[in-house]
This record gives structure tokens, sequence and C-alpha cells, in this order.
DNA sequence: TCTGGGGTCCTAGGACCC
DNA sequence: TCTGGGGTCCTAGGACCC
């Protein structure tokens, strides 16, 4: 028996929201986001305008469109009530972002139904206990029933079988496939490869060379209807990161403006850490430039922390190492991300100094005694506090049984 | 066509170790 | 001392997704 997936995936979902929360909106053009389109209803996208579009171009588009800002809690507290729904559904829920996931129903037909009568019910109730339109594909692969959902759209149901999935995926083009972006399809194009199935055809290392080798690999394997890929549940977070963007090019921004805003990224960041009880290792600080080219500057710790005061110290360092390059070209954007991220918490501790030893031979060695007693990767930071030492420890869960060297 | 905020994964070079 | 191969970690950048 195989493997059915579903693929469901709420349609417009900030706009859908907002039109569901006030009846002014419905059956009229809504855009949700200034600056940037985040979202555009079904009304507004028969004008051409598209999720990512800067604003202007979208006015322009639809002069006509209601534009209202973005009220994150109630997407948040909408795609909440979805996901009760899914896990509902099936045990087997992987959310992929805060409107869609994969459900794998293969397992249900004895117990509950057919897949198509699952998605039907689905559907049915995220309408009438959420208030919100969905779309579902159906199909025996993750990548398939993501397009079938696409495709389905918008407020529909698609089931691909078997026995029709290449008819169904070669006619697409190749914009249609999970990884090919503006920059990967121009290269295709440039090969003279336009549709999916043109891509099936074609040799996996005559791709390589145009796309690297890695993403030859899965594109060739998705268009040729390969897809191994389980649904997973408890797929963790890899990484936390907060950014804000500071407004038109050539405003010159001072080292204390840029401190603070860092200093209020990191606090964020590391609430939310502490919150999922999860501590990383490495932090980037990323740079947008007035030219609207990029760098990040990296730091690996030696060990996992969800301490402000560490990631602080850490985000400090490398944008003072950045500060001729944001004199230079001006920013405009300021970002952070935490990663290697794993579960635990930051233990702070106070130890009594060691008073013979500060004394002969002064806080560094007593320090250095510090770390030689807790394992010098086992203390995140060592720094005098009062008449104490205060430390930085990590508390990692139980690994478990030690694996057994050979 | 000049744009937000949140993520994922891959590549490639250098350092270092065995 | 020369020489080879393999592996991991870190940093920086790039592409892509919603």
């Amino acid at each position: 028996m195989g493997r059915v997936i579903l693929h469901a995936d709420l349609d417009s979902f900030y706009a859908s929201v907002e039109q569901r929360d006030d009846p002014r909106l419905r059956g009229r053009p809504v855009i949700v986001g200034a600056g940037v389109v985040l979202a555009a209803s079904y009304e507004a996208k028969a004008y051409g305008v598209r999720s990512a579009m800067g604003g202007r171009q979208a006015a322009r588009l639809c002069p006509d469109a209601l534009v209202v800002p973005p009220r994150f809690s109630a997407y948040v507290e909408a795609s909440k009530r979805v996901f009760e729904i899914f896990d509902d559904t099936t045990p087997l829920a992987e959310g992929i972002s805060i409107d869609e996931a994969f459900l794998d129903v293969g397992g249900l037909r004895r117990l509950v139904g057919e897949p198509e009568d699952i998605a039907v019910t689905l559907r049915r109730r995220v309408r009438e206990e959420v208030g919100l339109p969905i779309s579902v594909g159906i199909a025996r692969t993750k990548y398939l029933a993501k397009v079938a959902s696409a495709v389905s759209k918008p407020d529909g149901l698609l089931a691909v079988p078997p026995d029709d999935e290449a008819a169904f995926l070669h006619p697409l083009p190749i914009e249609r496939l999970w990884g090919v972006g503006a920059i990967t399809a121009a290269k295709l194009h440039a090969d003279g490869v336009r549709t999916i199935g043109e891509l099936a055809g074609r040799e996996e290392v005559e791709l390589a060379a145009a796309v690297g080798k890695a993403a030859s690999r899965h594109l060739w394997a998705l268009a040729n209807l390969m897809d191994p890929r389980p649904v997973e549940v408890g797929r963790r977070r890899r990484s936390i990161g907060s950014q804000c963007a500071m407004g038109r090019p050539g405003k010159p921004k001072s080292r204390e403006e840029l401190d603070g805003l860092l200093a209020g990224l990191v606090d964020r960041v590391a609430r939310r850490l502490r919150a999922g009880e999860r501590i990383g290792q490495t932090f980037t600080l990323r740079l947008r430039f007035d030219d609207f080219g990029r760098a990040t500057r990296s730091a690996t710790l030696r060990h996992s922390t969800a301490t402000t005061a560490t990631w602080l110290e850490t985000g400090r360092r490398l944008l003072a190492d950045s500060w001729p390059l944001i004199e230079e070209r001006g920013c405009t954007l300021l970002g952070i991300t935490i990663s290697g991220l794993v579960d635990g918490r930051s233990r702070q501790l106070e130890l009594p100094l060691f008073p013979d030893v500060v004394h002969e031979n002064g806080l560094d060695a007593a320090l250095d005694r510090v770390r030689d007693r807790f394992g010098s990767r086992s203390v995140t930071r060592a720094a005098l506090v009062g008449r104490h030492i205060g430390l930085e420890m990590p508390t990692l869960p139980d690994p478990g049984p030690t694996p057994r060297l050979r």
C-alpha cells in the first residue's frame, strides 16, 4: 500500500483573515502590507498583484485596492486553529510554514475513508470552524501534492492519480519546480529547458554543469516523479533570527543608533530562545547596504547559550568589526540569526572567589582554575561579579546512554 | 523593480586532525 | 621529510521558499 499525501494550503492567507474579520473587505481587492505586498486577495491578484511585490507597483496595477497593515497575532491565532484540525485529521501532519502542511493519510483508508473524502472533510471543517478557504492537493509524493494544491487554487481540491503523474506534471513550466527561482530558471532557459518534461529528459550531469550537483539531483528527481521524502512529524527549528529594515538609503546611522537596534534584536531573539528552551552556538550579523549589496559576519562560541549578555557581546564585536564597511556603504538593514540550535537552558551561577589563587596569581588564574574544574568547554562565560566569579554554563538534556566505541 | 521578516539548504575555501 | 587521502568545523556567500 503506497503513501497518500495531502498538501493543504490556505489561500492568500493574510488577506483571507482580513476579509474574514472585516466584512467591508469581502469581495474587494485587498493588499496586506504597505511597503511590500505580504499577501493579496484573489480580487487583487486578478490585477496582477503578487506577494513580495513593491507597494508602489502594486498600487499602479490596482489603484482601487484596499491596503491594510498586517496583524500578525491574528494570523498566528488562525494558523493555530487550522493546525489543530490538521492534527485532528492525522497524527502524521508536518507543518512547513504558517499556512501550509503535509498530511500523510495513506494509513487511514480502512479507519476513516478515502483520501478524497478526508480532504473534503478537512476543507469543510477549516471553512466552518475557522472561516477560511483552503486548497488541498492529493498525490503519491509531497512534491506532486504541493503542485496539485497550487493548480487547484483558489479554494480547490485536486487529486493526481499515480497513472496520471507525468501527464499532469510534464507540461508545466520549470518555475513550478520546488527550488527553481528566477536565477535557476534563467540558467535552465539558456540551456533550452522550459518545461518540467524537458528537464526530465535531460541527463543529470548535464544539468549539474549549470545549476550545481545537489540542485541538479534534486530537480531531476522531482521532474522524474521521484520524491521519497516522508511526512516528518516534530521537526525542530534550526535557527532563530530577527531583522529590521531602516528606510531609505542615504541616511547615515550613528553607531549608537545601530547599537541600540542591535540590542533590541538580540533581546528579542534571546527571549524567544529561552521561551523555547533552546540554546544556540553561532551568531550571524546580517547587513544590507545602501546599494542593496549584502554581507554577513558570523562567530561561533565554544558553547551554546541563550543568555542575552553573551549574545550582545558577540553581536557588538561583529558590529564593531563591520563598522568600516557600514561607514563606506551605508546601512539599510540590520539583522541577526542564532543557529546551531539544540534543546537546553543556560544556567548561571556564582562561586566565591578563590582567595588564595587571586591573592597569589591574580584574577585570570582564578578564572583558569574555574575552567580547569568545570572543563573549559562547559563554561560559556566566566567573569568577575562583585566578590564572586560568575559562570554561565549550558544545561543540556540528558543525552541518554553513551554510545559504545568499537 | 528597488523590498519585509521569517526561515531552509548548498557551496566553497581554509584550518586542522588523523 | 615527502606525500596522499579523508573527515570535520568554521566562515561567507548564494539561492530559494512562504
